[in-house]
Parts: structure tokens; sequence; C-alpha cells
DNA sequence: AACTATTTATAAGA
DNA sequence: TTCTTATAAATAGTT
């Protein structure tokens, strides 16, 4: 039983010391997760023992890319634009490549043989995640279109095949750096119902303000309701 | 005050959530200093937020040459193959392949041989709550996935009703420890609650998750509505 | 932020 | 290791 404060400075007795770091380190994990889920978070951990053993968490199953963005967003300061791009662009491409086939992989699971065709959970988050992050990537057109976007691929073939189909095109492009206005011009003749885009305005500028929301109508959360 | 036990699963409000956030975060990070120091480890944590904060805790002061130690590790892993790979594997990896593992154990039984594939009560509330899980990782999907995976288990007469089915004999034989209709009741209220109020989020700083996206697609819920 | 009723983590013993 | 249990620590909801 606990008697007393804890006093904080190394424990001696290594048998001690062992024990309330294999516990302590269940218990760290267990909260890094907690706060994950409950917040909506990323996390990872990396711990080395005094032994040297490492152990890590990555919340999102992608410790690298945790990384990638620590380091992105620490070395802002050192390094401005330029003279990274060639390096990033080739990522890009590798990065491209690996959802394509991720999202394929998804496509074969859902529409060809599942006895065959196993999906991990791991791939599955893998697969939300970076359906997240091209939704996030192509934030800039506007919400409506994105809204009828998002009906015509309900009434269509599915988020799937048209995320595939997109990123197809989107890895023919890789050449040059990505073009929202040329990615705009593609998904007007793509989705049919969409409205003609006379002006591509440059959201990269021109930041989206609320009332290019306007007609969005976002009915609350996530309610799946299940506890456990 | 603690009103009973807090629900695993992401705060909706944002108010709540970001106030949890800071908490949850500052206690983590105690709890990681504290580690540190008892244990002789050393450790890297890095938080983002859902509003893509960062946080970080480097207990050497040293992120850096902690992340340098974790991809020499994990290079040496990819190299080495299994040894370091059993201990060094990811949390998340290890509890994914137990989870499936369950839930293939559990198919088994439901649909092969149950004859030679035995489970135990504990199993089975295990499997009942790694379903649970299960669900509540996939909630951001809530795509075409999802829905015909569920909807293919609800064809072949459901899982979740067989795993009742047989808990239920279970319980009669082991003097009712499980309450199959609070359980029943439960899972009805997955897919059938109602959306919270309207909020506009700020997607110029808050990307779009599979959430928001989810709601596009099943706005209304209706479509998810279907029970065990 | 500060306050507490509760839950959760965990140190030591078995 | 794993379980038990007394106690410390964390924290959700409130003010």
């Amino acid at each position: 039983m606990v008697r007393g404060k804890v006093q904080m400075r190394r424990i001696e007795n290594p048998v001690h010391r062992q024990v309330t770091f294999c516990k302590r380190r269940t218990g760290l994990l267990k909260k890094a997760r907690e706060l994950s889920v409950l917040c909506g978070a990323d996390i990872g951990i990396i711990i080395v023992s005094g032994q040297g053993k490492l152990y890590e968490l990555a919340t999102n199953g992608n410790m690298e890319g945790l990384i990638e963005k620590y380091k992105g967003a620490s070395g802002e300061d050192l390094l401005n634009g330029s003279e990274l791009n060639q390096t990033q662009e080739s990522e890009e491409a590798l990065m491209i490549k690996q959802e394509i086939s991720l999202v394929q992989k998804g496509l074969r699971f859902l529409y060809g043989d599942k006895a065959t065709e196993h999906m991990t959970l791991e791939e599955m988050h893998v697969l939300e995640r970076n359906l997240e992050v091209w939704m996030y990537k192509f934030r800039s057109l506007k919400m409506k279109m994105m809204l009828q976007e998002i009906q015509s691929l309900k009434n269509k073939e599915g988020i799937l095949k048209a995320a595939n189909e997109i990123l197809q095109e989107k890895i023919v492009e890789q050449n040059g750096l990505f073009d929202v206005a040329q990615f705009a011009a593609h998904q007007e003749g793509y989705f049919s119902e969409a409205p003609a885009a006379h002006v591509i305005p440059n959201y990269a500028t021109n930041p989206l303000t609320l009332d290019d929301y306007g007609n969005f109508i976002f009915r609350g959360g996530s309610q799946m309701g299940f506890s456990y």
C-alpha cells in the first residue's frame, strides 16, 4: 500500500525501480491514449528506459509523421520556404503513392473479395487518417462545392472510389507543385452537378471567410453514443 | 465534481474539450516527468492538439537526440526483424493485434465449429468490450465500409445478436452476472442518437475531420439506425 | 482559477 | 508476474 507521499527522486532499489517503471509507464501510456481520444489530440511518446530499452506510443499509428510535424513546426523559424522544397516534393509524391495504394486496397476490400482481401485495423486507421489529410489539403475549395462533392460522392460510387480517382489525377499533377486552379477545373468536370466556377479564388492569399461557409449547415458532432 | 465514470470518447462540447485538454495535458506531462525522475528514463512527448497546436516535453532537454535514438532503433528494427520488433512494437499495434485475434476467435466460434472452438465467459466479455472499441475506432469512418461491414454482419444474423444469445446461455449457466436486456438496449442506441446543437466550426483553424464529413454524408442519421 | 466529490493510479505486500 | 488494498493523485463538474 502507499505509505505517505512518494519522494520525487530516483528510486535506488533496482527492483523497486523496475517495477515502478513498468507500472508508471503503463499508466502514462494509458493517460496519453485517453487524452488523445477525449480531446482529439495526436500524441507521440518515446521512452528510453535506464537500460536503454525503447518504448513508444503514437496515437495515430504514425510516429514518423508526428516527428515530421514536430520538426516542421520547430524548424519553421530557422528555415523559411524554398530550401526544403525539393525533398518535400518527393516526400509528397511518395505519400501520394502510399495513399493510392491504401485506397485501392480499401476498394478491393469493399467491392472485391473480402475473403481474400484483408485489411487490418491499423490500415483502416491510416486510410481514415489519409482521407482526413486529403480533405484538409483541399480545404481551400469552397465549402458549398465541397457539400456538393460529398453529396455527389454519396450518390455515385462512394468516397473511396472518388478519392482514388482524384488521387490518381493528383499523381499526374505531381510533376509540378499542386495547382489549385487545375484541380478545381478538374472538379468541375468530374462532378456534373457542381456549379460552374467562373472565378477560381486564390485561397492561399485570400483565406476563406465564414461567409464562404454560409450555406453549409453543420449538424453537430459525432453522436455514435456508445460508451465503454 | 466527478459524476460517474468518464466515457472514453471524444468530448463533443468544444469548451469542455479544451478545458479537459489543458488539464489532462498538464497531468500527462507531470506523470512523464515523474517517471523520468523516479526511474531514470528518458522521455519525449509530442502533442498536437485538435487545433494543430504543438506541445512537447523532452526530459533530457533534447528532443532531437531522442528522435535520433528512436529512428536509429526503429531502423535497426526493420533490418533485424523479429527480436527487437517484439519489444519495441508500438503499444497501438499490439493492441490492434490482440483485438483482431480475439474477434477472429469470436467469429470462428460463432460461424465455425463451436465444438472445437471454446470461449470462456470472460473472453466473451472481452469480445463484447472489444467490439465496442472497434466500433468506437471506426466512428469517424462512417463510410460505406462501415455500413457494408455492419450490414453484412446484420444480414448474416448479426454477431452481436448471436453473441447475446450465446451469452444468455452462458448466463443461465452461470447465475446471471450479465444483464443482456441492458446490453441490448445499449446496443440499440449506438447509431440512433440525435445530433447535437448546431455548430459552425472554424475550418480555417480546424481542418475538417471525418466526423464532420460523416455528418455530411449521414446527415439525419436515419441511415445509420440499424439495430442488432 | 479554485473547490471537492469521485474516480483513477499506484506502492507495497502477498 | 499478478492480485489486493490502502492511500495518494488526478480530475469532471461547479462556482
